[in-house]
This record gives C-alpha cells, sequence and structure tokens, in this order.
DNA sequence: ATCCTCCCCTAC
DNA sequence: TAAGGTAGGGGAGGAT
C-alpha cells in the first residue's frame, strides 16, 4: 500500500488512483483484518489514464498468489494514440467531473485478482470495458464486460462501483450476477441505467466504509427504491438481443464456419466429386462426431469446483430462463436442453447455473474443426458442436476409421478440455444414431445391421426427422412408440398410413436406409432476421421504428453473405385471443404465427427497400401493437441460387438486341413498379421495344386489376382466408382475356400444353406479336430454364424416390446413380441389373409411371449435355429388359404394365429427340 | 400439372 | 426477470 501512494503520485488522474487506494484497503481491512502481509507478491493492474501512451502499470505490493489480468496494452495504446490531443481535452474533463469518471472492479479477496474498469461513458478502457464496435461516437454504445477466460477462472467480481453507468452496460459474463452490488453516485444515476435484479448502494458507504475500517451494513446506504423500481416496459434491443442470443449464435454458426473453412470443404467436395473410395467390404464408412453437452463442458472449464454437480447454462438461475445444455450429471435428474430452470430446478434442486461464454464456443468449435480437417478430408460442418466425416476415402477398414476417430478425439480433449463422442456406421443417418448411443465420451463402430438391431428398441423420438408433433401423431393416431413398432409396419402400409412421402421416410428411417452423401458445400437459400422477444408496444410506430433497425440488420447481412433476393417476408407472432402476459419473462406466450411476403422486380439488399415492403407488408395484417410479440424478416430467391443459369437466360435475349440492335424507342413505363412486375426483369423491360413494353404493361395491369379484386380481405389465419377466398369466389374471374386463340409457334404451344413448367409462365398473346427472331430467343431460354428446373427436380428424385424401390433387396440403386451422376463413367451393367431387379422385385408395377419418368429424366439429362450414346443405351436397355421380363412372366397384369411402360418410353424419347432436332427416327438415337 | 403463398415441423 | 434464432424440407389450398 505504501508502494502504491508512491505511484498514486504518478498518476494523472489522481481521482482514479485515490479511489484505487480506498477500495483495495477496504478490503484489505475487511477480509485480511489480523494478517501480516510479510510477503510480497506483484499485483499488476492497468490503469487508464496516463498522459504519456494511455498505459501505467503501477505494481503494488500485496498479495496475488495467482497470475493476474494484465490488459492488452497494444490495444488501448492504440486507441489513445490515435486521438492525438485527446488527452487535453480528458484533463480538463476529468478534473470537472472527478467523480463520475470510474467503473472500478473489486477484489473477492486478496488472492484473487483485480480487474480495474476505469473509464467514463464513451470511451475505451483498457479491453475491459469495451464499447462495441461502430459508432463510438454516438450516445448509443453497447457495453460488454470482458473478462479473459485465464482470469475468470478465478475471478469473482464481488463489486463495481461507478458513477455512471452506460445504459445497457451488461456483466452477464460473470459468474453469477446477482452478487454484485453497485455503488453509485445518486446524482449521476440515470433511470435507464438500473438493472432492476441488482442492489445499489450510495458511494457514500465506501467513504463511511473507509473511516470505519469495515464494510458497513448496507440497508441505510441502500438507494431509495423509486430509483431502482423497475421500469414499465423494457423493449428488447436487436443488437443487444442477438448479442445474448444462443440460439442466434448456433443458428448463423454453420454458414459462418462454411466461409472460413471454404478452401477445406471445396476439397471435400473435389473428394467426393471424384468418387474414388478406398473401403471394402462397406459401401461406405460414415462418422458422425458431436461434443458432449457441449456449452455446459465449455463454461464449466472456468468453474473446476463445479465437477461432479449437476450444471446448466443458462442467462438466470431460476425461473424462465431457458437451459441450452447441461451435463450428464444433470440430464440424469431429467434435465433437458430447452427447459426452463424453474422445472429444471423441480427435477433437480441443486442444480447450479454457469453464465454462456460465447466466445469460448467459438472457439472450441474453431479447435475441434482444426483437428477434424487436419485428419480427414471430407468433412461437413452441421453445427457449432458436430460434423459428419465421409471415411470411405482415407480408411480401407473400420479399424483404422476407429484408430482416427481414436486419435481425433484424443487430441480434441488435449486441446480443448472437451470430450466428444463419435459414431461410425455405413450411412449418414446410423452414423449419427449410433452417436447418441455411444454417449457420453466414447466412439463405436457398427455395422448396419448391429446398428439396426440396436436402435429398435430406441423411441421414435431419436430419429433425426421425428420430433415433438410427429412423435405425439404416432402415439396417438397408431401408437406407435418405439423403433421396432415403424418395423413392424411394411412399406406399402407405411405408405397406406401416412401418405408417400412421410410413409417413405417412416419406411427408411426406422429401417436405417440412407444412401444420402455427405454435402460439404451448402448454398444457401434465404436468409432470416427474426427477435420473438422483448417486443411491448403500444404505436405502431414503434413497430415500424424496430422494422428500421430489422432491415439495416437484414440488409447488412445480405451484404455480409454477398447475396441479394427478390423476395421479402414479414413475419409477425400476433399474441392469441386471451392470452395473457407470458410466464416467460418478456417472451411472446401463446402466439399466433402468421407471414405476408412481396416479391421485388430485383434483387436487393437495400435497408430502405426491405423497410419500405416490410412497412406496407405490415399494413396488410389485422393486429393491434400492443398485441405484437415477435417480427422477423426473411429473404428469399437469392441471386446466388441458380444464378449462372438464370442470367445466362437473360443473356439470351439481352444478346439478342445487342446483335441486332433493333432498340428503336424506348420509354420511361419501367417506373411503374407493380406486383405483377415481379416476374420479369426490368433491364430486359428497358430495353423492349416501345410497342412492346405497352403491351407488357397492358397484361400487367389487368393482372394487378384480378389481384385486387381478390387479395384485399385477406388476413393471416387460415382459416378466416379459407372463409373469405370462399366469399369472393363469386366474383367474376380472370380467364377472359388470357384465353388463347392461335399462336404462331406450333413449336411453343405444345410446349406449354405437354410440358407446362417453364414454358406455362409465358402469355401466348405476347409471344405472338414478338419478331420471330425473338420469339426464337425466347424459346430458347424457356427451353434452357425447363432443362434446369428438370434437373434440380432429378437430383432431388434420385435420391428420395429411387431410394423406396432398392429397399429390402439391398443398394441397387447405384447402378441408376452412377449412370445418372457421371454419364461417361457410367457402369451400364450395374444399371441394367437395377432395372432388372425393379422388375423382377415387382415395385416396377405399383410404380410404373414413376419408373418412366426416372427413365425419360435420365434420357433427357444425357441428351441435355449431348450424351447421345449414353441416352441411346439407357433407351435400349429399358426396351430389351422389359421385353426380355415381358417374355419371362405369365403375369398378365405385369405384362400389361411392361407393355405401357415401353409404349411410353418410346412415345417420350420420339419427342425429345424431336425437341433436340434430332429428327424423328429412333435408329439415329443409336 | 405446376406455381405461389402461407404455414408447420425439425435440428442445433 | 431474460435475451423463444436460423435454415431447410415439406404440405395445403388456391391461382395459373
Ligand atoms: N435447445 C437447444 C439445443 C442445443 N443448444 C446448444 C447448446 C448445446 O450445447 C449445443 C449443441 O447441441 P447438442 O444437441 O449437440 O447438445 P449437447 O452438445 O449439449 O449435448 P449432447 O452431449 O447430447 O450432444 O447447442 C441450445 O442452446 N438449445
Ligand atoms: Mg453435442
Ligand atoms: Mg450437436
Amino acid at each position: 500500500l505504501t508502494g502504491f501512494s508512491e505511484y498514486s503520485a504518478n498518476l494523472h488522474d489522481h481521482n482514479t488512483s485515490l479511489s484505487l487506494y480506498n477500495i483495495i484497503r477496504v478490503h484489505l481491512n475487511f477480509f485480511h483484518p489480523q494478517q501480516e502481509m510479510k510477503e510480497t507478491r506483484t499485483l499488476n493492474f492497468t490503469a487508464v489514464s496516463s498522459m504519456s501512451n494511455g498505459i501505467l502499470q503501477p505494481q503494488l505490493e500485496v498479495s496475488a498468489s495467482k497470475d493476474v489480468n494484465v490488459l492488452p496494452s497494444g490495444q488501448t495504446a492504440a486507441a489513445f494514440a490515435s486521438r492525438g490531443h485527446y488527452f487535453h481535452e480528458k484533463q480538463s474533463k476529468l478534473d470537472k467531473n472527478y467523480k463520475k469518471n470510474a467503473i472500478y472492479g473489486g477484489l473477492d479477496n486478496l488472492s484473487d485478482a483485480i480487474n480495474v474498469l476505469t473509464e467514463q461513458h464513451g470511451n475505451v478502457a483498457g479491453g475491459d470495458i469495451a464499447p462495441s464496435a461502430q459508432d463510438s461516437n454516438t450516445q448509443h454504445q453497447h457495453y460488454h464486460v470482458y473478462i479473459d477466460t485465464s482470469v475468470q477462472r478465478s475471478f469473482h467480481l464481488k463489486h463495481l462501483m461507478s458513477s455512471v453507468f452506460p445504459s445497457n452496460f451488461s456483466i452477464h459474463q460473470f459468474y453469477t450476477t446477482n452478487k454484485y452490488l453497485f455503488i453509485c453516485d445518486t446524482s449521476a444515476l440515470s433511470k435507464s441505467s438500473l438493472q432492476r435484479n441488482r442492489k445499489y448502494v450510495d458511494v457514500q458507504w465506501l467513504h463511511d466504509s473507509m473511516r470505519e475500517h469495515r464494510l458497513l451494513p448496507l440497508d441505510k446506504y441502500a438507494l431509495k427504491r423509486e430509483l431502482t423500481k423497475k421500469r414499465v416496459s423494457h423493449n428488447a434491443n436487436l443488437n443487444e438481443f442477438m448479442a445474448q442470443s444462443r440460439l442466434h449464435l448456433i443458428g448463423s454458426w454453420k454458414y459462418e464456419m462454411t466461409k472460413i473453412y471454404l478452401d477445406h470443404l471445396e476439397r471435400a467436395a473435389e473428394v467426393l466429386r471424384k468418387g474414388k473410395k478406398i473401403c471394402i467390404g462397406y459401401d461406405s464408412l460414415i462418422a458422425h462426431v458431436d461434443m458432449d453437452c457441449f456449452f455446459a463442458m465449455v463454461s464449466l472449464r472456468n468453474y473446476p469446483e463445479l465437477k461432479g454437480k449437476p450444471v446448466a447454462v443458462s442467462h438466470s438461475s431460476s425461473g424462465s430462463g431457458d437451459i441450452s445444455s447441461c451435463n450428464y450429471i444433470a440430464r440424469e435428474r431429467g434435465v433437458k436442453a430447452g427447459m426452463w430452470m424453474s422445472s429444471a430446478r423441480k427435477l433437480c434442486p441443486n442444480l447450479v447455473t454457469v453464465p454462456y461464454d460465447f466466445e469460448s464456443y467459438k472457439k472450441v468449435s474453431h479447435q475441434v474443426y482444426q483437428i477434424l480437417f487436419r485428419h480427414c478430408s471430407v468433412v461437413q460442418i452441421v453445427s457449432i458442436d458436430e460434423a459428419y466425416i465421409d471415411l470411405s476415402y482415407q480408411c480401407k477398414n473400420d479399424a483404422e476409421a476407429m484408430e482416427l476417430i481414436t486419435k481425433m478425439r484424443e487430441d480434441i480433449e488435449k486441446e480443448t478440455q472437451c470430450t466428444a463422442s463419435a459414431g461410425v456406421c455405413e450411412n449418414i443417418l446410423l452414423a449419427r444414431m449410433v452417436t447418441k448411443l455411444s454417449k457420453p465420451n466414447g466412439q463405436q463402430f457398427l455395422t448396419k445391421g448391429n446398428a439396426i438391431s440396436q436402435l429398435r428398441m430406441e423411441p421414435v423420438r431419436s430419429i433425426p426427422g421425428i420430433g415433438r408433433a410427429l412423435q405425439r401423431k404416432l402415439k396417438q393416431n397408431h401408437n406407435i412408440t418405439h423403433i421396432r413398432d415403424l418395423c413392424d409396419l411394411s412399406r406399402s402400409e407405411l405408405i397406406q398410413l401416412f401418405k408417400e412421402q412421410l410413409g417413405d421416410m417412416l419406411y427408411r428411417t426406422s429401417r436405417g436406409i440412407d444412401n444420402r452423401t455427405l454435402d460439404p458445400l451448402p448454398v444457401r437459400k434465404s436468409v432470416h432476421v427474426e427477435m420473438n422477444y422483448g417486443h411491448r408496444y403500444k404505436h405502431h410506430e414503434e413497430v415500424l421504428a424496430f422494422f428500421k433497425k430489422l432491415s439495416e440488420e437484414t440488409s447488412s447481412r445480405l451484404r455480409e453473405y454477398k447475396v441479394k433476393g427478390k423476395q421479402i417476408v414479414l413475419k409477425l407472432k400476433k399474441r392469441q385471443q386471451g392470452a395473457g402476459e407470458p410466464s416467460k419473462y418478456m417472451g411472446t406466450g401463446r402466439v399466433d404465427s402468421m407471414s405476408k411476403s412481396e416479391s421485388l422486380a430485383d434483387f436487393t439488399d437495400n435497408a430502405e427497400i426491405i423497410h419500405h415492403t416490410l412497412c406496407q407488408l405490415y399494413e396488410t395484417i389485422d393486429v393491434h401493437p400492443t398485441d405484437v410479440r415477435g417480427l422477423g424478416c426473411s429473404i428469399q430467391q437469392l441471386d446466388n441460387y441458380l444464378c449462372q443459369d438464370e442470367s445466362n437466360i437473360h443473356h439470351t435475349i439481352l444478346k439478342y438486341f445487342e446483335k441486332n440492335d433493333q432498340l428503336s424507342k424506348r420509354t420511361n413505363v419501367a417506373e411503374y413498379h407493380p406486383q405483377s412486375m415481379s416476374q420479369m426483369d426490368t433491364n430486359v423491360f428497358k430495353q423492349l421495344p416501345y410497342n412492346l413494353q405497352q403491351e407488357v404493361l397492358q397484361v400487367v395491369k389487368h393482372k394487378e386489376q384480378i389481384k385486387k379484386g381478390s387479395n384485399a380481405p385477406k388476413t393471416g389465419s387460415r382459416k378466416k382466408r379459407k372463409s373469405l377466398s370462399n366469399s369472393t369466389s363469386n366474383q367474376p374471374r380472370k380467364k377472359q382475356k388470357l384465353e388463347a386463340k392461335q399462336y404462331p409457334l406450333a413449336y411453343y404451344e405444345k410446349k406449354k400444353a405437354i410440358e407446362g413448367g417453364a414454358y406455362s409462365q409465358y402469355d401466348a398473346q405476347t409471344m405472338q406479336e414478338l419478331p420471330s427472331k425473338m420469339q426464337a430467343a425466347i424459346v430458347q431460354a424457356l427451353h434452357q430454364k425447363d432443362i434446369l428446373q428438370k434437373r434440380k427436380k432429378r437430383i432431388q428424385e434420385t435420391y428420395e424416390d429411387v431410394n423406396p424401390l432398392n429397399s429390402p433387396h439391398g443398394m441397387h440403386e447405384e447402378g441408376l446413380c452412377t449412370l445418372f451422376d457421371d454419364g461417361t463413367e457410367k457402369d451400364l451393367r450395374e444399371c441394367r441389373n437395377a432395372i432388372e431387379r425393379m422388375i423382377t422385385s415387382g415395385w416396377i408395377v405399383k410404380n410404373a409411371s414413376l419408373f418412366v419418368e426416372l427413365v425419360m429424366q435420365f434420357i433427357r439429362a444425357q441428351l441435355a449435355d449431348l450424351m447421345l450414346d449414353c441416352a441411346s443405351s439407357l433407351y435400349q436397355m429399358v426396351l430389351e429388359e422389359t421385353k426380355k421380363a415381358h417374355e419371362n412372366t405369365k403375369d398378365a397384369y405385369l405384362k400389361d404394365q411392361l407393355d405401357l411402360i415401353a409404349q411410353k418410353v418410346v412415345i417420350h424419347t420420339r419427342s425429345l429427340m424431336r425437341e433436340y432436332c434430332l429428327g424423328d427416327d429412333l435408329e439415329t438415337l443409336s
């Protein structure tokens, strides 16, 4: 202390040093009144007040047995250096309001470190309390107390002193928040700076305590109740909310990581594309790695003393705070993620809560992925704490796979002090389910058969894809609770009960069938920003003000992700009729969710446009501002999605104009932006000849009228909408004008009639009016678009619809898939086998049209890629196989079906050939 | 038959 | 007090 006072003299900010001196004395007296301080140790701390370079590190001869925090001095120095004349100003400011400048951290006891949180509003203080990045000049800064984790471990901050609390000052990162005591100068207390869960005490308490050499009782110094009284409404702020939201973190992490590890993931995709598996005896070897109770484990590293106790991660230690994750001791008592603290407490009264440590979650996640990428080439990022690995490309057998997994799990534990579990099996689905069986801190390889037999006993809920609702539906309607119950039903029975899609899903998952490949490079299809928390408004203006923030956030994310979108969706949650204030603090309670969307003419990432659209959409929703419980914005139809192909289509038309220079007159009518223009590209529109523009506009206006007639009284709820649209349906309907007469383009007409799809979006009359060259250009564009759509679908169907037919008979979809995936390296024999088995298994009888569709898609794909010989082989093969089967069977029905199939294939192929201008003769194909 | 809009479900 | 987000799959029902 003596040493300290000497240093004090060196501190320009005398008050800071004095206060430091005082608070340390208080603690010395209180915690160690008799203790002799013979030993001298060094306690470093930083006080940011210096004129020289912003940093002083006075040494204080008091006890500090553990390492103490040294603030990132580089940062501070830089911050101050950049300000130049700043210090002169600061000096006078400090002189003027000397009491108002400091926020100090105190000591819990002397063996703990001290973090000194100095500074007033608006300036960086040694990295400890920092305004979040952006607007450092404005009033509205966000402060986060940041404490280095190495310190946090042994650091219990007990007292925070300040005369000035930033309005959104938060100390959530500390061990437990409700112990804090804020020592404030009442005069400086602003209403907005109060945090209702804390006790506030006048600064006089400190002075008196020092005089008496002991900590005095607090009651007398407690600040008046009206000052600490709660504010009526809080209205969470979007940025602050996102900073605290665990769901925001885990929801945005996948694409964040994808961006960071793009190189690795591209290489992974390349390996998959080459398809050179080296595993023997298995179709695939897939590993799934998932961290054990991730948030809980990471947070617990800061509290080694809590080992062995039931621990949950939550913002609050009671009430309606969500549990994000909990350790396995707590799970034994039934505590689960997503549960509220109050219910968890009932199950487990001695549950301990630890606060979130978002930075560490991100850091550990990185460490884990670095380990995975270090050892593996094909990794798919699933979430903040899990990944799939395709080991088929680097392990010959399961033993090698497990050896690699062991190594990686060891590395993970060594480098992060957190454990992971892993499952290895023959496909993605089973790998994931085996992981669950192996938790916590375990690993396992199971053959497909073993995995399935073990999983039979698990509840249906353990199947990924079966959640709350489906579990309930299965139980209530069919008394199905376990996977084995699903296995008792055949595929056709399941499809009968649950329709094609769901029935098939249940069939496949219950049997452990899954032939998806890893997808390491996901393409974003939408961008969402949502906040369903903290909305309590009185006036529409407040809602609109939130839209401002919302659209800014959305726009900034779009720009960050480098995408623009065409469709803007407003999402709104409205208090349900009769629902009172929800039991979750600032929560939504019972609500009706609704959404409204608008399609723009152009791709946008512009905040104003988004804001404007949101406000417009909001007007169409009938809601009182007091009932708004959740607001969100989502952007769809992004320009990264199929963008190349779509721009090609545009280019086709634009090129036409460029080449032929037929841009005679132009108009400015493009300023007219009704909804129905959304399907058009304004750039193209602007370049159209004048008369054509007029014509297009006419059609557009007509559409508008129709829309208005039927659209006006819509509301959000499905029931209402239904009845309303019934009541409007007797109004005169469109049809009359769009009735087609005769199209000059027989080709186009036929396409539209037969194909629908891309072709049906265009108005025949308009087409008719176009110059013939342009017609040709458009038809070409339509054709391209059509192929694209088909191809997209084809990809989906290959994996979803083909699967069922291989089901109990083994994995013979491979044949079709190889042919489809890579026409040049096809194995026709396998393909032939696949077809043969489709026929012999009887599948083909029930799915004749699907089969034809499938075959035609493959042929079309080959033709589109100009793989004529490939198309020809497939065409012939199908005919041969059906013929062969026809001869070999006595089943008349099957014969009929086979005939039909062959016929259809011939017809479709012929029309395909015409489409590709390959002539009429099927022999030319060969 | 397919598109479009709105909605529900699921995983983390 | 508390921070109930994000993204994708898929279905219903009306429109085209
Ligand atoms: N409802 C949920 C589910 C998950 N998470 C977060 C916390 C989890 O730690 C993390 C990872 O989710 P997991 O499903 O992998 O769960 P854990 O890792 O916590 O436990 P397990 O050992 O079962 O994987 O995501 C969350 O905040 N809220
Ligand atoms: Mg986990
Ligand atoms: Mg996980």
